[in-house]
DNA sequence: CGATGCTGTTAGAGCGCTCTAACGTTAGTG
DNA sequence: CACTAACGTTAGAGCGCTCTAACAGCATCG
C-alpha cells in the first residue's frame, strides 16, 4: 500500500494498467471520468491506482489534450487587500466552471509582469486575468501572444483583451466635488508615479479642480503606505502652506499621509481632510474611518470571471469594456 | 512578421527548424541557452522564431526534461496582509536561484487547499511551500506523495516536510507577561476554532495565566476583522464583565475587537487593553497603534525559500524545524 | 599520414498522456 | 439466422519538447 515517495513520482498509466490488467487507454478514461467504463473495471483501476500511488501527470495530459483548463491570474501588489477583494470576486465568478487558477504577482514591476505573463502563456493557460498590471499595450500584447485576456482596473487598447474597471475619472471627480461641496478650496492630490498608466483618477481630479476655478495641486507617491507617509513628511518639512484637503490616488497612500498628519499633532480632518479610493477593509474600520471611493472590487473580479468564461467558450468579436460607477463612502475623514 | 494569434498558438520548434534550416535539436540548443551553438546559426534561428512568433511550449519541455524549476506556494488567506510580508520574504530568498513560483490560495478550507496542493503536485513543481494551512498532516502528506515541502507558520511531523515559524507558545506566555506586567489580571483569549491546527498561542496564554494564577477567559473566533467584531459585539450584548485586557490570536482579530469596543464608546487601552499577534503593517500604523508581536514573517520566507532550495538541490535528511523566537512591540492598545 | 581530440550538429528514442479509429461482444431487429 | 447498433475496450499515432549517442568536419600531434 505505502510506497516510497521517490517510487511515487514516476508511477505511470502505463504500470496501473498492467496492475488492473487493462490497456492504458482505459485507464485515461477512468482518470477522466469517462461514462462509458464498466464499473467493475472503473474499481479495479481505481484500485490499482491507489495501491501504487498513482498520481497522474499533469503537465503529459495537457500536452497530450491541448486544453488545460487553466486561468493565469495575475496581481500587481499583495500588501494592497483591494486584491484580495478582487481575488474573491474572481473566484466566485469562476466557482463551478471546472477552471482552476494560477497566481502569480507582478510586484507593481513591468519586468517581473511581463515574465508572469509569458510564463503563464508558456503553460497554455486558457487565458490571463490582470488584475492590476503595469506594462505598456505593445509588451503585454506581445506577451500573451493572443491568449484571451481580461485586464481589470484598466482599459488595455490591445485586441482581444477584454477591460473591466471603475470610472476612476468619475472617481478623481467624485472625490473633488465631494470636498468642494464641504467648503473646500485648496484641494491637493497625492497620485502615482508619471510613468503609471493609471492616470485616470488624477485626470478626474484635475478636471473637476477646473470646472470649479481652483488650482490644482499634484504631489507624485507610490501607492503604498510608505510612500504616502514619506510624502506627507517632506511636505510638512518643506514649510509649504497645507492644503485643507487631499484627495489620494488610493487607500493606502492616504492610510500613510494620515500616518504623517498624526505624528506631527494635525488633526483630521479638521486641520486636513483626507479622501482616498478603493474603500479596502481597513479604510471603513472604525478606527481610520477613512472616506474614500468603492470601485466595487469584488464585482470587477466577478464581471472578468464572467468574460473570461465566455471567451475562453469561444466567444469572438472585438474586445469589451465594462465601466462601473464609483461609490463614494464619506466616512470621518471628511467630515462627520 | 505579424501572424494571426491563433497561428501564433501553434508554432512548433520544427517549424522555426525548416524555416532557419537547422535541426530540430539545435533550436532546443538554442532556446536553453547552450554555449555550444556557433552564433552564425544561433541568430539564424532566433531571427526565424521571432518571424514566426514562436514561444516555446513549456508543458512539453517540462514533460521531457522531467524538470520544471518551479516551486508551488500556498497562502492561507490573502486578507490578512502578514501573507504579502512572507511572499516578499520567499522571493527575496528564491532571487537568483533561476526557480519560479506558481501561487495559490487556501482560503482557510482544507478542501481548497488540498487541491492546491494536489495539483502543484500533479504539474511536478520541484518543491511546495505551505505559508499556512490548514489540513491534517495525513492529508497534506497523501497529497504530497513525496514532493519536498517547507511548511510556514505550523509544525508538521510529516516526512520530507521542513518547518520555519515563530515559537508562538512563546509568543502567547509574551502576550500575558506583558498584559500582567501592566497590572492586568482580568485577561481574556479570543482565539480561534477548535479544529484549526494552530492552538500553541492558546497554550502560552494557558500557560502563563497559570503560572500568574489567573483564571484564563478563551473566547473562539476566525481569524479575521469581521470575526472579532462579531465576538466582541457578543460578549458586549451579553452584559457580561468585561475583562480588563485581551489577547488575541492575531492582529486582523484584535483590530475587530477594538472595532466594537469603539463603536461602544470604550476606551482603549483605559478599559480594555489589547494585544495582537503577527506584527501586520497596519498593527504598526499610528493609527491603529496595536501592541502586537512580531512573528518575523519575511525572515520565515526567506528560511522557508533557503530550506526549500536545499531539499531541491538534492539534500535529504530528516525534516529539519527552524524556529525564531517572537518579539513584542508595545504601542498604544497597551499603554504609553 | 593515420590516430586523436575537439567542436558543432543531428537522428531518433523517449517523456506520460489523449484521441481517433477500429475492434470484439453482446443485444436488438426483420 | 444473418445484420445492424450500441457498448466497452484497445492499438497506435501523436502532443512539442529534451537528451543521449553518434556523427561529420577540422585541427593537432607524434
Amino acid at each position: 500500500m505505502k510506497q516510497s515517495p521517490v517510487a511515487n513520482r514516476s508511477v505511470t498509466m502505463e504500470d496501473v494498467a498492467r496492475e488492473a490488467g487493462v490497456s492504458r487507454a482505459l485507464v485515461s478514461l477512468v482518470m477522466r471520468d469517462s461514462p462509458k467504463v464498466s464499473s467493475a473495471k472503473r474499481t479495479a483501476v481505481l484500485e490499482s491506482a491507489a495501491a501504487l500511488g498513482y498520481s497522474p501527470n499533469r503537465l503529459a495530459s495537457r500536452l497530450a489534450s491541448r486544453r488545460t483548463n487553466t486561468l493565469g491570474v495575475l496581481f500587481l501588489d499583495l500588501h494592497n487587500s483591494v486584491f484580495a477583494d478582487i481575488y474573491d470576486g474572481i473566484t466566485e465568478g469562476l466557482a463551478g466552471s471546472g477552471n482552476q487558477v494560477m497566481v502569480a504577482v507582478g510586484s507593481a514591476d513591468p519586468g517581473t509582469e511581463l515574465e508572469a505573463v509569458r510564463s503563464f502563456v508558456d503553460l497554455r493557460v486558457d487565458g490571463v486575468i490582470l488584475a492590476g498590471c503595469t506594462g505598456s499595450s505593445a509588451e503585454l500584447a506581445a506577451a500573451l501572444r493572443g491568449t484571451p485576456a481580461v485586464v481589470i482596473t484598466r482599459e488595455l487598447e490591445v485586441d482581444g483583451v477584454d477591460s473591466v474597471l471603475c470610472d476612476d475619472f468619475r472617481s478623481g471627480v467624485l472625490a473633488v466635488e465631494h470636498l468642494h461641496e464641504l467648503g473646500h478650496r485648496r484641494i491637493a492630490h497625492v497620485d502615482i508615479s508619471d510613468w503609471l498608466p493609471y492616470t485616470a483618477r488624477r485626470e478626474g481630479y484635475l478636471a473637476a479642480m477646473k470646472k470649479f476655478g481652483l488650482e490644482p495641486l499634484l504631489v507624485h507617491s507610490d501607492m503604498t503606505e510608505r510612500g504616502g507617509r514619506a510624502v506627507m513628511e517632506n511636505f510638512l518639512a518643506s514649510g509649504a502652506t497645507l492644503p485643507t484637503a487631499i484627495f489620494a490616488h488610493n487607500d493606502l497612500t492616504a492610510i500613510g499621509i494620515m500616518e504623517a498628519l498624526a505624528a506631527h499633532g494635525l488633526l483630521v480632518p479638521d486641520d486636513v481632510a483626507i479622501v482616498g479610493c478603493d474603500n479596502i477593509e481597513v479604510a471603513a474600520s472604525p478606527l481610520i474611518g477613512l472616506t474614500s471611493i468603492d470601485q466595487h472590487a469584488g464585482e470587477l473580479g466577478r464581471m472578468a470571471a464572467g468574460l473570461m468564461l465566455e471567451r475562453v467558450a469561444g466567444t469572438s468579436g472585438p474586445a469589451v469594456t465594462r465601466k462601473l460607477e464609483p461609490t463614494l463612502m464619506v466616512r470621518r475623514s471628511s467630515g462627520a
